[in-house]
DNA sequence: TTTGTTTGCTTAAACGTTTAAGCAAATCAT
DNA sequence: ATGATTTGCTTAAACGTTTAAGCAAACAAA
């Protein structure tokens, strides 16, 4: 058996030409005659000779790693732009490393400088719902290292962000949810320190005002958005005297637990009240009833922020600069708001 | 801005020492003065000094990187699974590339590839449904890298394996079923070619046997178990004249697919037909009525699949041999089989 | 005092690759 | 036939770290 691995000197020595001249063969080098060529691959096929990524990449101060920071894997939105990422990235010639940080500021924290002790060429983050401290994604960007963000953003780093139009989307629920009759909608919402959040919350707030409605500051609360904040939630939207007749939630899975306390007190969805979620999880089209939600094109996300990122190592003298790329989202009408 | 690194050379010429020094007090070496580690140290931090992993890694031969191939990572089990990993393995100095398959097997060669490339220090994996070709498994073992499977094994390729019971698993479920009354049991399996799948339907057949209920072949049924092919089977299922009474679903997501199915055709789960599922999803928990499932000890199995590769790092000279950790699993009855 | 041991560093090579610089031979232009 | 250019390679250094080997000084033991 063949242990030690075959090295471009090994290749050098059987052909008696220099390591350079093998290097340079395997780049296909234009200095290179043909005939040489052939005979390095040969011998290298012959060695099962594998290119030592670390040297190369000591030698040209490039890992063509890239790192993602995501709050987690396990939703759909976060797993389905890593795929999109992956595929535009591999064929680039990078490759990622992912890394969760459990909504946490901390293991954001441990993350990001992992990553940086992996030397990567750059990192991809869609930051924890925690996150208000910047100073470490500052760090990444004053070691001159590409940072892009992803849905959770911040405009304060500028840097290049890929997102869906959050404001407009709040819109676009209020206003369905208003064309099918209802006049107090209530919106179980996220975070404010969260920008995304805040635009859902700001988008709500404008568009109440921008129909005529009266805005009522019990019907507008904050939350991380669990399931179980959902339930807890519609618990207390219910104990109102003069209750919602719609609720837009701000996350799905809260919209699922929201979904849960109002058939546990046997209202009827979507007769007695309205219920719209947000990031259309596959569960949304799974309960019952189906729960109305809002697209967020996880897969041209994915694309985009990988392109953002090519573009971005392809032209390093470009100065890092707030470069947003907006999405429209897309409502996806279900039973639940029928 | 300080956009040049700072490396080692820079802290010994501020210090007037060799890099030599200053590589041993910054590891402690006990050759090195007090004195001289306390400078090193603070010059270090002045600089802000960050080690070069590369440099390293191939100085030493060794990349503290571990690879990670799983099917997808939108599932609850394998994030869960990876999470736990995760934790094990940096505490250990480990950080890990995870890379999905999509349940392809051209995915999985691919992934291979990648992270030998990447001179990860170990693989750990859980197949791709359609893998049985092992030669690209085979290739890792030939480069003395360890190996260490999980979840979706294979007894051929004599390494460390990491999984629950699937074989008493089905027993239990079985015997569950039994008990509430069921007498005519019927099985949508995964593919047989899939060791776990194969394991989970000899449990079944074993099970039916040993209960002396009569084993109707038009009850045992292999699929690729996406909703979709839960759907699917359990409309044919109901197509039959002699219908079962039991439904023991090898995944979670067609056992959802089979419910929407009984659903739709009126059917009372569980009075008219019982309902398992396998892999305890979350949505088994949240859908109406909640699915029967099986707990796979997903973090358990991360803890245990992490810690058995640095046991085989610490012991590079035992030679890899098929060495099985099996857990029992653990079933969760809810409202589809009460 | 002599010898041996410990302490605290230095020197130099190594890991495997890439690349700037250089040089001889071959080819071309005139 | 001469000089200019191109072709095809070599040499040597570099990337940043680790580590074996070695050496002088300080200390301890006799």
């Amino acid at each position: 058996m063949n242990k030690k691995k075959a090295t471009i000197k090994d290749i050098a020595n059987e052909l008696n030409i220099s390591s350079a001249a093998v290097s340079k063969a395997l780049h296909d080098d234009s200095r290179i005659s043909k005939k040489t060529k052939d005979a390095v691959k040969r011998v290298a096929k012959a060695l099962n000779y594998q290119p030592n990524h670390l040297a190369s990449a000591l030698r040209k101060g490039k890992s063509n790693l890239v790192g993602v920071i995501v709050p987690r894997t396990n939703s759909n939105f976060f797993s389905s732009v890593i795929e999109q990422m992956e595929d535009v990235l591999n064929k680039a010639g990078y490759n990622i490393i992912i890394t969760q940080s459990n909504e946490s500021f901390k293991k954001e924290c441990k993350n990001i400088d992992t990553l940086l002790f992996t030397q990567v060429d750059g990192i991809i983050a869609s930051m924890a719902n925690e996150t208000v401290d910047l100073s470490y994604f500052e760090k990444i960007k004053s070691k001159g290292i590409p940072l892009i963000l992803f849905d959770r953003g911040e405009n304060d780093l500028n840097v290049d962000y890929i997102g869906i139009n959050d404001y407009d989307s709040s819109h676009m629920i209020v206003e369905h949810l208003i064309s099918k009759g209802c006049k107090r909608i209530a919106h179980i919402g996220g975070y404010r320190r969260t920008r995304i959040f805040n635009n859902r919350i700001r988008g709500y707030i404008d568009a109440i005002n921008k129909n005529n409605l009266p805005l009522d500051k019990n019907l507008v609360i904050e939350s991380a958005l669990t399931l179980e904040d959902g339930r807890r939630e519609m618990g207390n939207l219910l104990k109102l005297n003069n209750k919602p007749d719609a609720v837009y939630v701000a996350g799905d899975y809260a919209a699922l637990g929201a979904l849960q306390v109002l058939d546990e007190n046997n209202i009827n969805v979507p007769n007695q009240i309205r219920l719209v979620g947000f990031g259309n999880e596959p569960f949304t089209s799974l309960v019952s009833p189906t729960i109305t939600s809002v697209n967020q094109h996880s897969k041209a996300i994915g694309r985009l922020t990988a392109e953002t990122f090519l573009k971005r190592v392809a032209n390093p003298e470009v100065k890092q600069s707030l470069n947003k790329i907006i999405l429209d989202a897309e409502l996806i009408v279900r039973d639940s708001s029928e």
